[in-house]
DNA sequence: CAGAATCAAAGTGTATACACTGCGTGATTC
DNA sequence: GAATCACGCAGTGTATACACTTTGATTCTG
C-alpha cells in the first residue's frame, strides 16, 4: 500500500505546530504505532477529503454524494465510500435518504441555533474553568495561534483561515486537558463552518480574529469575568451575523414569488 | 457447527457469551410509524441491540464483538455487523482495533471524569436555561416521569431502571426544545451508563430517584438557584460513588504503570 | 530443553456480485 | 390527445468471495 500517512492535505503555507482538528483516528495503542495505519486509513481519508470540501465551500449544501462517483475518483469500491459516508452522517455533514442516496447537508436555521446554544454553553463553561488553570506557556501558545491566524486571515486561503479561526476554539478546549470536550467541540464547530457558509456569514474574518485576541488578553490577565463576556460576545457576533431567515428549502416562498 | 464452539479457544477472564445479546428486548418498534427510516432498520437493530446489552451489563467491558458471530445471531451478514460496530465505535461504546476486532469499551478513568465533567457543564446550564422556561405542563410530564422512575426502582429490572434514570436527563433537554443538546446528552448517557457499570456505582437508584424528585421540585418552584445547585450535586453523588481507580480488567495499564 | 522461526487456522479489510427500489421514459389504451 | 401503465436504467442495500493480518501451535535449531 503506497498510501502516504502525511496526507495530501493543501496547507503550504503556515503549518503550524496546530493539530487539524480535535479527530484522533486512533488512539494507538502502547509502541507499536509507527506511521503505519493502513486500516480504515482509506475511510478516514475520504471522510478529510469530503469534510475539507464542504467547508471548503466546494461542495454546497444539497449536493448529491453518488457512492460509484466518490469510489471512482478515490480509486476504492464503494464499500469504503459508504463507511465514510455513514461516518460523516453522524457528524451531520450528509444526510442519507434512504434508498435515495446521500446529500450534503442542508442545515435548518433552528439547528443552526441550537448548535450556537450549546457552543455558548460549551465555551463559555470551557472558558471560565480554563482561565482558572491556564500556564503561562498555554497562554503563549494562544499568542502563536493568534499570530498563525493573522497570517491565514491576510492570505486568500479562505479554507485555511475558516479552519484555522475554528482550531482556536477547539485548542482552548485541549489545553483544559479534556478530549471528551474537545472532540464534542470540535465536531460543533465543523457543523457551524457548514452552518455559516450555508447562511452567507457576513462576519468578518478580521473580526473574528480581533475578538480572539481580546479573548487570549483576558486569559493573559486572568480575567474570568472578561474573558467569558468576551467568549459569549464573540459567538453572538458571529451568530448574529448569519443571515438566519427560511432558506431555498421553502418551497412554497421559492415558487411563489409573488407577494401576498 | 464444526468450527470452534467458543469454548475451546483460551478464555482468561469471565466473558458471557454473545448469545445473551440473540433476544433483544425490544425487536424494532418505534420509528416506523412515521415512516422515517426504514432503511437500514437491521443496522439499527443491532446497534440497539449491543448498546440494550452493554448497559444491561450482558456485555462487559473488553468483551470480543466478533463479527461472524454476532452476523450470525442476527441472520444477516457481516456487512451490516460492520456498519452496527461502527456507529457504535463512534459513540465510543466499542473500541475498534485494527485487524484485530471489535471489543466492548473500557473508557478510562479520565474519559469518565471529562465525561462527567462535560454533563456538568452541560446540565448546570440546561436547568438554568430551562428553569426559566419551563410550562406547567412539562412540570407535570416530569412528575409522569418520575412515578415511571418509580416504578422502574422497585422491580429488579435492572437495565430497565438504568435507561429510565437516564431517560430523565434527557427529557430536561427534549423540553429546553434543543434536539442537538438532547442528543449530545443522551451520548453522554450512555457512556456514563458504561461507566457506572465499569467501575461499580454504589449510588443506588433510590439515591438517584430522590435527588431528581428534589431537582423537578425545584423546577415546579422555578427556584434556579436551588435547582442548579441540586442539578450539580446530583452529578457530583453519582461521580463521587464510582470506583475510579485503575481496574483490573483495563488493558495493559496495569501492567504498564508509566504513563505514556 | 529453551527459544526462535514457521506454518496453519481464524478473523478482519476490501472488493465484487447480486437483488431490490425508486425514477424516468416510452408505449398502450380510452 | 392525455393519462396510465409497463419497462428499463441508475443507484442503493445486502450478501458473498477473496486477500491480508494476526495469532496460536508445531517444529527445527542452538
Amino acid at each position: 500500500m503506497p498510501s502516504a500517512p502525511t496526507e495530501g492535505r493543501a496547507s503550504p503555507k503556515v503549518i503550524p505546530p496546530i493539530n487539524a482538528l480535535a479527530r484522533s483516528p486512533r488512539p494507538a495503542r502502547a509502541g507499536m504505532a509507527k506511521g503505519r495505519e493502513p486500516a480504515s486509513g482509506s475511510t478516514q481519508r475520504i471522510v478529510e477529503s469530503i469534510t475539507a470540501a464542504v467547508i471548503g465551500r466546494r461542495l454546497m449544501p444539497g449536493t448529491k454524494l453518488s457512492e460509484q462517483k466518490i469510489a471512482d475518483i478515490f480509486k476504492v469500491s464503494r464499500t469504503l465510500v459508504r463507511q465514510a459516508l455513514n461516518q460523516l452522517s453522524r457528524d451531520r455533514l450528509v444526510v442519507l435518504e434512504p434508498a435515495r442516496g446521500a446529500f450534503v447537508a442542508s442545515p435548518s436555521v433552528d439547528e443552526a441555533r441550537q448548535v450556537f446554544e450549546v457552543r455558548q454553553i460549551l465555551e463559555a463553561a470551557l472558558t471560565r474553568r480554563l482561565c482558572a488553570v491556564i500556564t503561562d506557556a498555554q497562554v503563549a501558545e494562544l499568542h502563536r495561534h493568534l499570530q498563525a491566524e493573522r497570517a491565514a486571515v491576510s492570505s486568500a486561503d479562505v479554507p485555511g483561515r475558516t479552519r484555522l479561526l475554528a482550531d482556536f476554539h477547539v485548542v482552548l478546549a485541549q489545553m483544559l486537558g479534556n478530549d471528551v470536550l474537545a472532540q464534542l467541540l470540535g465536531d460543533l464547530l465543523t457543523r457551524s463552518s457548514l452552518i455559516a457558509l450555508m447562511y452567507q456569514s457576513s462576519h468578518s474574518a478580521e473580526a473574528s480574529l480581533a475578538e480572539h485576541v481580546a479573548m487570549v488578553d483576558a486569559f493573559e490577565r486572568r480575567d474570568v469575568k472578561a474573558a467569558v463576556r468576551l467568549t459569549l460576545e464573540h459567538l453572538a457576533h458571529v451568530e448574529r451575523n448569519l443571515h438566519l431567515r427560511a432558506h431555498d428549502t421553502d418551497l412554497a416562498h421559492v415558487l411563489n414569488p409573488q407577494p401576498k
